[in-house]
DNA sequence: CCATGTACGACCATTTCAGTCTTGCTTCCG
DNA sequence: CGGAAGCAAGACTGAAATGGTCGTACATGG
């Protein structure tokens, strides 16, 4: 429970990916993009392709990739890997999150009177909003390790 | 996406009616214990009787809650509310929770090589489970309001 | 013009969720 | 004792979300 789906994954993994490629083609001439393909993305991580695909377009619309159709044409990312935070792209594929049932678009609760619970739980969805918002597609690439620290912990208290 | 289930949901409003209930209790003589039906408090939230029972069986299995059968019976808190946290209650109705597909019981990615997002990920959902870990049903009690503060914000930040 | 690639909608299988039904056991109380 | 109140637990069902496929149309570079 609570996990994000493995079209938000592959989303990820992608975007993480075109990064990287955005990273070499720095070092490249002036005409390497950086750009992939689909199917070039989806061999690299043996994600079904087709579906693959449809996340990309939908990461298009979103305006975090951009495309370019034809030959030799794909996706690269539409802005810096340091500007593109996790939580745009969790919100592009699944929809807006919204960590319990009773929080709509509106706020308000459906079981209007007896939902007393719902008010304690936004701020837990906020928390969440802002932890993963504030990680970048760029702090996926390098071989983690010495980048946890601040995130275990205490991180929370709520005062009563 | 990302939200938690109903169930869960009833959960934590059980939870925190048979709190309250045992806050009152506490005012009450020595042999009020708190205890509620099942029925009792899925007609308080109008939430279906039969569904809540099931909810309130696996509580009860996991250990947050005790039972007693019989006339006058029902369900109350195994422990203090100030020691019962959201993590617990949802961990025991949802199963474990993983943000990503990724990570199995056995901490490894069943896309061996290729899934390279898993790391980073985890962190998030160690830091989301502390989150949980750290809202206690007590907090839940009290019309809110003056309890967010250290919620929201720069919770986290990923060095690199 | 054709190979390569994106765009997009319809479709399908499987799983998960939410909820119901049924049956059985336990305890209290008259 | 016996029945009512209450918990325990598994089978079952309908609906929705997920994960994935297919087919077709459009764009573009060589």
């Amino acid at each position: 429970m609570l996990r994000l789906t493995k079209k938000a994954d592959y989303g990820l993994m992608a975007l993480k990916y075109l990064a990287e490629q955005a990273f070499v083609a720095e070092h490249a001439g002036p005409n390497a993009t950086g750009a992939r393909s689909a199917k070039d993305i989806a061999e690299a991580y043996h994600i079904p392709p087709q579906l693959l695909a449809k996340i990309l377009q939908t990461l298009a619309r979103a305006g975090l990739l951009v495309s370019h159709a034809g030959t030799n044409g794909g996706y690269a990312l539409a802005r810096s890997a340091a500007n593109i935070s996790a939580f745009e792209v969790i919100r592009a594929i699944d929809g807006p999150l919204f960590i319990t049932s009773c929080i709509t678009i509106h706020g308000t609760c459906d079981l209007a009177g007896h939902c007393t619970i719902k008010e304690p739980l936004r701020k837990v969805n906020d928390s969440i909003t802002d932890l993963l918002a504030g990680i970048k597609i760029a702090d996926l690439i390098e071989p983690t390790d010495h980048l946890p620290a601040a995130m275990a912990g205490g991180l929370v208290s709520i005062e009563r």
